[in-house]
DNA sequence: TTTCTCCTATAGACTGTCGACATGAGGCCG
DNA sequence: CGGCCTCATGTCGACAGTCTATAGGAGAAA
């Protein structure tokens, strides 16, 4: 996948995978790569300033927690989170059918069969 | 639509406009108009440095026509940029999925109804 | 004559992504 | 014991490309 093509999705992603449990940031990383089979392999460089944006919209809370020696930061979704979420959702949707339509292309079923 | 969700997909969209005929820059704002119901609504300086990109790039020649007194300068696909629009559409449907996938949704229906 | 639409264009601010780098603990292998 | 890999977090500076604002000019319409 193109570098960057990813830039103003990279919220959604995020907020997407933390919607089930908490998750810390590598397992963010490992989640995302797991998910788009390998297309998506988020940078620390973009993932980790990402994060911190996100907590500081108010949409992510973070904790410390030592398991071992290793130190990891839990992020967990707050309410306006998900409601960041929720929108997030519905503005890729029309996102999506809009490029669609333009483009002359019918989005493939490759969600459905996931 | 989000301001700056587009980043990485107007040359698709460009070259998309221009695949059957050629237009001139604000012949193309408006057909991008058209097509997307008014979603999307690309700033001239977003538009125009995008076109002289994309004929650095040898995917667009441009010629200039006099209208009256105005001049226009048209843009035409070349070989190259048909070939680039082939990538950008094949591209898009590996992104539109996978992010879908990642979010959950199904893309919805809209493009078929257009 | 003033204002609207058409039409092209540039400059500068801004922002988020990226690649490279830095740091450190734990585990495994030889 | 020494080296290297994985796990884990993070910063920095470069960069690309979008956006807002601004500019200019022709034709049409009021």
């Amino acid at each position: 996948m193109r570098p960057d093509s990813l830039r103003g999705h990279i919220d959604a992603l995020i907020l997407a995978v933390l919607e089930d449990r908490p998750l810390h940031g590598y397992a963010i990383m490992e989640e995302l790569a797991k998910l788009s089979s390998g297309a998506i392999d988020l940078p620390t460089g973009t993932l980790y300033p990402a994060l911190r944006r996100l907590e500081r919209l108010g949409y992510l809370h973070s904790t410390w927690s030592a398991t071992g020696g290793r130190q990891r930061r839990t992020y967990r979704l707050t309410a306006a989170g998900r409601r960041a979420l929720a929108d997030e959702r519905s503005e890729w949707r029309t996102f999506s059918s809009t490029i669609s339509a333009v483009l002359g292309t019918t989005p493939d079923r490759a969600a459905d069969r996931a």
